[in-house]
DNA sequence: CCGTAATACGGGAGCGTACCCAATCCACGT
DNA sequence: ACGTGGATTGGGTACGCTCCCGTATTACGG
């Protein structure tokens, strides 16, 4: 059972296939009436164009890869959203990768893209493969979201939160509120977003003169269990314990409120709490936490804004874009109490 | 800048391309010194294959499309992680599409997949596109996730939850602790996860002798908004308002908590509540909603093994699988006041 | 009425691969 | 030494499409 072809609808219209590609592509003059001919032509015999052979001669196969380190993670999944909808409006599709942060998954999945000849690149780098990357983007758009390569020449677009502004504010929040003592839980200073954050909310500590004892910060992974063991840590004297918890990211944030919540510590009467990032059914939590929202879905708006600015025209400069954090106040905040 | 195709390899290693073929399909014999031959020419001259080129001889893109409606939602998400895991495993690509319940939208992408040659469709149907769904079964591996579709000849399979067997064991529990006004908000009946879990839980109640008077029962639209006017509609009345809750699915179920926060409604004191399906941090919310969980983690793992075994036999027998739902107790249950 | 240019259309090559078919090679038994 | 057969290998074609190039058709001014 043989799919139609060109030659089928241009016998069936009467024409050549060359007028048919014409009349589909509608890049070169037809005349009106063989036009409605080969449109007939097409829909009696229900015919639509094989993609492999249109890829194979156009050399572009009108598909975005998306490559993530979490395909469940709703940060991603929002940006993916935009993409698929922007994809889908004109034709292409998204393929998406998720490489659970390992470097060998990540380059093979690359491996697989380019030889699919990807239209364009959406990618959450793992960092293992930045020159690969950087050597791609000289191939084809690439947009780096949340994570930076760590080689220079990258002819590419890059999207992420601004980390040190929002942490910074978060800083200052605290610090407006009268805390002194805080706890921070960070992520892993290999990343940038890790690194990022807590110089962020370290600078605004400095400029009020406020120093961080080494034991009141604990660098996380980032995953939710290292929340729960910054929490036990930080919070295990009872003596000189913190006023106020930070954490740099929502998994961590999520883990640290289960275990306040499973230790008895009421917020915000015996301890204030911020976190970085967004968190699901905040509004329904058992204490609504103060958070910076990284605001997902504009992040995907200019990611899907670039993209498409990107497919129209290739050469466009390359964007460096700062997503600025919202502050989303909960009632995980209290005034420390005066010395 | 010309990528390297099997003829250069064929160039470098001093044989021909077929035999460069046989090398890289490994489906005939081959010497074993030309094959390292072949092998290092590869690896020399960094070549990759082709997709297009494979798909337009072979006929087979190597992809799987995953249709669904709503790409962010997190069952979707966990079982189209599941997809791709073993799609990554075997060299196979996913395709994401969201088609936010859009019959037209379905329509087009299914067209498009269908131009892009995939290997196997999962898909969550809209109901829409019924009939051309079960004509794309006939060509190749369809598994419907969710919902079924309304013909009757469609050979593929199917993975869903047990909605009847869920809702009626819901009642039953409701029932088990006295409850008798009963309100239900339930999903729309045209849709079989809608009209299932509605008769699920009547079922259980009739058994009981009891009776639900119209006005107790709301068909929402599956969809969170739907929830708050449910809630609002059901428990209006001071005089006779129901004990229980039950709300029909996650979405909805989350407008009805934020209602009755808001609202100032005491669960379990005020109102006993029970869902159906998963809810984001269930265990963080200001009262722990006693639910019954699909097992999306569950029904991932059974589409991933379909999917395998249709890929490796697409002939085999359709399999139409129900995944028991799991009772997950919160606080969100009290007996019911004796009259 | 003819030449010329513009416009519309058809022929055909080539994209990179897989597989059919035929040719070659080697080893072995006679 | 030579025929025979199995193991390898090479040549060539087809997959469906786009686009270059050349030809046919039309329009129009001189």
């Amino acid at each position: 059972m043989r799919r139609n072809n060109i030659h089928d609808v241009a016998k069936a219209a009467g024409v050549s296939i060359a007028t048919v590609s014409r009349v589909i592509n509608n890049n070169y003059p037809v005349d009106e009436t063989t036009r409605e001919k080969v449109n007939r032509a097409i829909r009696d015999i229900g015919y639509y164009p094989d993609a492999a052979a249109r890829t194979m001669r156009g050399n572009n196969s009108f598909v975005i890869g998306y490559v993530v380190s979490d395909i469940a993670n709703s940060h991603f999944t929002t940006i993916g959203g935009e993409i698929e909808n922007i994809a889908g409006r004109h034709d292409y599709g998204m393929l998406v990768c998720s490489t659970n942060g390992d470097p060998k998954k990540e380059e093979n999945y690359l491996r697989m893209l380019l030889s699919r000849k990807i239209s364009a690149l959406v990618i959450n780098a793992t960092g293992a493969n930045d020159e690969f990357i950087a050597r791609i983007a000289k191939t084809l758009p690439v947009i780096l979201i949340y994570r930076q390569l760590h080689c220079s020449d990258f002819d590419g677009d890059y999207v992420g939160t601004d980390d040190f502004d929002g942490a910074y504010r978060l800083a200052k929040l605290a610090l407006a509120n009268g805390h002194r003592r805080i706890g921070l839980i960070s992520g892993p200073s290999f990343l940038n977003t890790g690194s990022e954050r807590r110089e962020g909310f370290l600078a605004a500590l400095n400029e009020a003169g406020v120093k961080l004892a080494p034991s009141l910060i604990f660098e996380g992974d980032f995953y939710s269990e290292s929340g729960v063991r910054g929490a036990e840590k930080l919070l295990a004297g009872k003596a000189r314990r913190p006023t106020l918890l930070a954490v740099m990211n929502n998994a961590m944030a999520m883990g640290v409120m289960s275990y306040l919540r499973s230790a008895g510590i009421a917020v915000p009467n015996d301890l204030s709490f911020l976190a970085f990032g967004d968190i699901h059914n905040r509004d329904l939590l058992y204490f609504q936490p103060t958070v910076l929202s990284q605001n997902p879905e504009e992040i995907g708006k200019v990611v899907g804004r670039l993209l498409l600015g990107r497919l129209a025209n290739p050469q466009r400069t390359p964007e460096r874009i700062l997503v600025p954090g919202t502050l989303l106040n909960g009632d995980s905040l209290a005034k420390a109490a005066k010395k």
